[in-house]
DNA sequence: CATATTAGAAACGGTTAAGTATCTTATTTG
DNA sequence: CAAATAAGATACTTAACCGTTTCTAATATG
């Protein structure tokens, strides 16, 4: 007998029960959807509880989403080889979204107007941060250009965006991680057929 | 003097001037956050009225957008010449969303998870329709190849599908109607070139 | 002109969920 | 071990908005 009597959680213990379940409430129904009391009963908590930590719904789904959702890469690939870059480009894109799974790609894209959470989604998915995304992009052009693999000056604009233009459409259309089959076919059936 | 003592509007008058304030709410405030009562409000009635005729919201809404959203183009370009069927082909589907303009596409966008509308929405937008869609782009390769301008069997699905989906992803990222150089360019930079 | 319709107006009831307040009780800390 | 702290539980307030109801008055129709 004896069992423990209770065993009242606290401070951070408590604090990243309630972010997680934020999280997972965040992923299995959307924003719209999870509600203050139905956060607090996944985490086996109350109400009162969330709102002495956060003042308001978004603020709680603000801070869940800064913690699961992981940071995208920020090292260029230079392999000495642009096919393989641009690979390794994707793959670096497409990492991130595999961590978090098809649910929270889903969720995540049912955000993508809510003002009180853009700020939240990743670049891969927000409209606008083409050219943050893109200057990795053209490092890597720069790099091939310098071992004369191509010529910068006269590729079109189009052709530069193109891969990260087909790789944001597959996560937009699928809402769900992308393949590396699909990378491959992006980079090997489009994009370097178009290098002359 | 003697002004019009009133002038209550009935039947189809009526019921017009609510399907048009309806499409127009939805525009400017997407499905969410439009209300009955703005709609009712936007006609010049009231609520109970609208309740005469549709049974809720989602029905009303879907009523306005069946007679606000054009009906896709049906005929198949056959010009004799690969790159300006598709132009065409891509102008028939650019063609509606320039009539609706941006607001309605940046609302309808808005909804694409939205259960209860989503057979209103129109197909360009809409995910799993790529087969509808894309059997004009199979029909106008087919023809081409007829003229023998390409080998249907050797060309990848995915060279086959990418007009269409770069057209897609255009709306999806911009929310506003594809311009014709866009058009010509995904025609003339990427498509065109990767048929050898 | 009499009668049936249907618009106008306004109040009402129900639901959902946000956010607050209060009180009790377990646990930490000095 | 006493006092302070913070969790647990629950009730409450507020707000938005859906959908209903009821009553009055305008207008169409026979």
């Amino acid at each position: 007998m004896d069992e423990q009597k209770s065993n009242r959680r606290r401070g951070e213990v408590l604090e990243s029960a309630i972010l997680q379940a934020a999280w997972e409430e965040f992923s299995d129904l959307g924003y719209a959807h999870l509600t203050m009391e139905s956060v607090a009963a996944r985490a086996k908590t109350n109400k009162a509880v969330l709102y002495r930590r956060w003042s308001n719904k978004a603020e709680l789904i603000r801070a869940a989403l800064h913690i699961y959702l992981p940071k995208p890469m920020t090292v260029i690939p230079d392999t000495g080889n642009l096919r393989n870059d641009v690979v390794l480009y994707l793959r670096g894109l497409a990492e991130p979204l595999q961590i978090v799974g098809a649910d929270a790609i889903h969720a995540l894209i049912g955000e993508l107007l809510n003002k009180s959470l853009i700020s939240a989604i990743p670049p891969i998915l927000q409209p606008g941060t083409e050219s943050k995304l893109g200057a990795a992009m053209l490092t890597i052009l720069k790099n091939a250009e310098k071992r004369g693999e191509i010529n910068l000056a006269q590729m079109s604009p189009r052709i530069i965006s193109l891969p990260l233009d087909l790789f944001r459409y597959e996560v937009l259309s699928r809402h769900e991680p992308v393949s590396d089959k699909t990378i491959t076919e992006i980079v090997d059936v489009i994009f370097m057929p178009l290098l002359k």
